[in-house]
DNA sequence: GACTACCGTTCGTCAAGCCGAACGATTGGA
DNA sequence: TCCAATCGTTCGGCTTGACGAACGGTAGTC
């Protein structure tokens, strides 16, 4: 064997699998879309061969979403900043302490809301515009946030932030739970 | 829908050579480390044929760049701001403008260069780490600057950004040019 | 039950990717 | 000059991915 680490087929299978959900699309209209025979497609599926350029680039198109993201890894799509940690900014004032979460991206817009939950409400979002990106500060409660396959929790002082351009959760887990939430368009 | 465009089988052919100009292998070295036969390589880099994954994977390890390095179409490199344009600060002060090119993403540290330079040098410098971004602004004059293979023209006032982890240039085009250059590291 | 319309899987055939070997071209020593 | 080494390309073969057809399974309808 030439490579340690082979390629992720068993990986780019279940992508495949997993964005055709999304779609909802059943394996033989894909297949057809796609152009390419179901019977490839349900052995892609399967883990079983090891698709062309081609075949795979198809399947993107199809999909409606970028060839590399059957291949990558299931992009870290959240970044969690812990109360306390990152990077501080240096204060005169000793009561004070400024963190940098996230620097605008230059031609951003962000908007800004507050929010006040209770377990048990789950507020669901579509997919805004692509390049979206959505920010929450947890003021007070404990809260699960994220996209909606990798959801995560966040505390009061908490910071993550995740692709506003799927679907994705705001779920309190505490009684009293207050957070600000920046949507930022590019 | 996205994309109803084939695959870019000749984006992947040159972006296969470029890679392997970047770190120097002959064909025949990289399709032994890659464990492929050269024939396959060469075929790949004419443009002929349409990879397997495996075929790709394995090139993308022997090259040390991520699989989807060599599928995506070349980031759009480049960012430009021309003189006037970009997001304006509003300003109590009339005759005070600001305009914001690029905000610092968290965790970065920038180190400042004043430029100065005349027709006839050209400043080419080598791939820095990777992440690394360089800021240009130019004060006086005009420039081409941008990655090796990606130059960009601009002039007094113009504002232009593109990776530093590739080799890059900075190249004055009229005397007395004066520009500022940071370079962040992630 | 019988028919229809799908679903996803399996099988045989064909085309194409991949490979190894041989090739001409080029370079660097002895 | 001759030889050896390496470059990248080209040519038969073997392997395998992609295809179409047939398959069993599952509703939904008459």
């Amino acid at each position: 064997m030439t490579n340690v680490s082979g390629p992720p087929l068993a990986l780019i299978a279940r992508s495949i699998r997993r964005e055709r959900d999304r779609v909802g699309l059943s394996l033989s209209e894909l297949a057809k879309q796609a152009g390419i025979a179901k019977s490839t497609l349900s052995q892609l599926e399967s883990g079983t061969g090891n698709p062309s350029v081609e075949t795979l680039w198809a399947l993107g198109v199809a999909l409606g979403v970028p060839f590399s993201r059957l291949v990558d890894p299931p992009r870290p799509t959240v970044t969690v900043i812990r109360s306390g940690e990152g990077p501080a900014i240096p204060s005169e004032r000793a009561n004070y302490t400024a963190t940098l979460l996230a620097a605008c991206p230059p031609g951003a817009r962000r908007d800004i809301y507050a929010i006040q939950a209770a377990p048990g409400s789950v507020r669901r979002s579509e997919p805004h515009g692509p390049g979206t990106m959505e920010h929450v500060w947890v003021g007070t409660g404990k809260a699960l946030v994220g996209p909606a396959d990798d959801l995560v929790e966040v505390s009061a002082g908490d910071y993550a932030s995740y692709p506003g351009d799927m679907p994705h959760v705001f779920e309190a887990t505490e009684p009293g739970t207050t957070a600000m939430i920046v949507m930022e368009h590019i």
